[in-house]
RNA sequence: GGUCUGUUCAUCUAAGGGUUAGGAUUCAAGAUUUUCAUUCUUGCCAUAGGGGUUCGAAUCCCCUACAGACUACCA
């Protein structure tokens, strides 16, 4: 058994789009498969029609795509257990159901919604909770409290039916989850769960263990929501008699909200700012959109890092780490036990790491389509240069335009609170004379600016803070930016001259 | 309510019986940058509470508290 080939699957339903935990239970499944050699499939888990969203599907595999997780086998990619969407295997499903029915570890259950929704309205008023099993299923009207006759009478007619699963009576499960340790739960407190829907369409439980058998699937890596499932699995892979192959299970712990109770949700992104999904997503329905980290400017592989290092940690210090890394690193034991909760901050700071490790070039040509979106066109070199220039003050690409805006055209309004700390009486006059001064300098270049600038400083007794300062104020617009003589280098004599008249014109007015 | 699972700085976490309980993020202060940011340095700050076991407990056991998940013909 440990000579199985490792095989895990991501099984997103596609009710919308995938959320940040999602995209997680995801990556530990592609980490833990690669680490492995293993395969990687993704099977799209649609037996509810009812919840079905248009574009949820090719939402989950653009964003896999993003985040640099290949997908070995799937509805997209084909391969040898085709199809990969539960939807088009709905035939396969009801032969279990039936062998399970045979086996008599299921029957058929007759009773209507309304009939559940009674029986569970009279168990609250006498402050209980209904619970289909054992000890309620005899008062029901299922296959097991019928005769047979009259089970079959209901049969031939149009009936609708469900099949559920024989729960047994106070029988200890055991299973192992690989970061939790053995788990015990006895069947008296779990229920019936229905397995075969009166739709035609199997459950989550029947199609998902069926699937997983079929499919070769060695381990089960999935939230921790689902742990409370696992002995149904478990007893359903032994209703088959495929105990000997079945999945290790393993349960992750869950993502939780940035502050407050509970686990991450999409209002809270709303509400603080940041993004719940990989990808922007717009809802088909009612149109609303969902920022995606993808657009909101984050590198797939910073996302894919901060992910990677929420719940899990290599035992190391190290924390940038690549996909090729993490795969290499990655193992279950070091999962941590408790949710994890989610750190917007961290995540930025992860997307500067990355950001400051791309070359100038590489951010230039990022920074183009940014600057054309602003209608301006540069030269690959300018933008390189620029990117030189201001990167280490930038988590990200849209923030380079931000702090280097006034090396492509000249500032149109001036930051009222310097103008009124930095911008004297005396000011209009000294930045004229520093016009002047600038005419004369021959060689323009850094150096050759600073040099004799100071020398006039301190000859004419000005106040450096003050003059700095306001030179920076018609240059730049602001109180920020890169060093001042670097940015006139850039712009040029010509520019820097026209920038600090114009300059005394509008502050002045 | 019941069943499971958790609980180390504000946050993510390390330390599987012996360390001044370590790192990172955030925050604060200082240095640098004649700007802002970066960077550097420093600081703040934790074993949920109570009982055991032990020479010795964050670590093992029990109780309590708190938190989370589940408790659908949804996944």
């Amino acid at each position: 058994m440990s000579e199985r080939r490792v095989r895990v699957r991501f099984a997103p339903s596609p009710t919308g789009p995938l959320h940040i935990g999602g995209v997680r239970t995801a990556l530990f499944n592609y980490l833990f498969a690669k680490k492995h050699g293993g395969d990687f499939l993704l099977r799209i888990e649609d037996t509810d029609q009812g919840r079905y969203v248009p574009g949820a599907e090719d939402y989950i595999q653009e964003a896999l795509e993003w985040c640099g997780m290949k997908v070995d086998e799937g509805p997209k990619q084909g391969g040898p257990f085709a199809p990969y969407r539960q939807s088009e295997r709905k035939e396969l499903y009801r032969q279990y159901a039936d062998q399970l029915l045979a086996s008599g570890n299921a029957y058929y259950a007759f009773d209507s919604p309304e009939e559940l929704d009674q029986a569970r309205a009279t168990a609250e008023e006498k402050g209980e909770t209904f619970t289909y099993n054992a000890m309620s299923r005899c008062r029901m009207k299922n296959s097991l409290s019928l005769s047979e006759d009259d089970c079959n009478i209901l049969l031939a007619s149009s009936i609708h039916y469900a099949i559920r699963f024989k729960m047994p009576d106070n029988l200890d499960v055991t299973e192992v989850d690989l970061i939790r340790g053995s788990v015990t739960f006895n069947t008296s407190s779990l229920d019936d769960k229905v397995l075969f829907k009166s739709d035609g369409m199997p459950t989550y439980h029947l199609a998902n263990v069926v699937d997983d058998h079929l499919m070769e699937i060695s381990h089960v890596i999935r939230g921790e929501e689902w742990l409370p499932s696992m002995p149904l699995h478990v007893l359903l892979y032994r209703a088959f008699g495929w105990e000997d192959t079945m999945p290790r299970f393993t349960h992750l712990p869950l993502i939780l909200k940035p502050v407050g109770k509970g686990k991450l949700s999409k209002r809270d992104g709303d509400k603080m700012g940041f993004p719940v999904f990989p990808l922007l997503w717009k809802d088909p329905e009612t149109g609303d959109t969902s920022r995606g980290y993808r657009e909101d400017g984050f590198f797939p592989d910073a996302f894919i890092n901060m992910l990677a290092l929420l719940g899990w940690n290599p035992g190391t210090e190290q924390e940038i780490f690549s996909m090729k890394e993490l795969c290499e690193a990655f193992s279950l034991e070091r999962v941590g036990h408790s949710g994890a909760r989610f750190d917007p901050e961290k995540t930025k700071w992860y997307n500067h790491q990355y950001f400051i490790k791309k070359s100038d070039q590489e951010l230039g040509e990022l920074l183009l389509p940014f600057l054309k979106e602003k209608g301006i066109t540069a030269e690959p070199a300018m933008a390189t240069k620029v990117c030189g220039m201001v990167k280490e003050r930038c988590n990200f690409v849209s923030e380079i335009w931000d702090q280097s805006y006034f090396l492509f055209e000249a500032p149109t309004t001036y930051d009222e609170k310097i103008v009124v700390k930095r911008w004297k009486d005396d000011v209009p006059s000294i930045m004229n004379e520093i016009a002047v001064f600038f005419e004369t300098v021959e060689q323009w270049n850094a150096p050759e600016i600073k040099e004799p600038f100071s020398e006039l400083v301190t000859a004419k007794g000005w106040n450096f803070g003050i003059v700095m300062n306001s030179l920076r104020l018609c240059l730049v617009g602001g109180s920020f930016g890169p060093d001042i003589f670097e940015i006139c280098d850039l712009i040029g004599q010509a520019e820097t001259i026209s920038r600090i008249k114009k300059a005394i014109a509008a502050i002045k007015g």
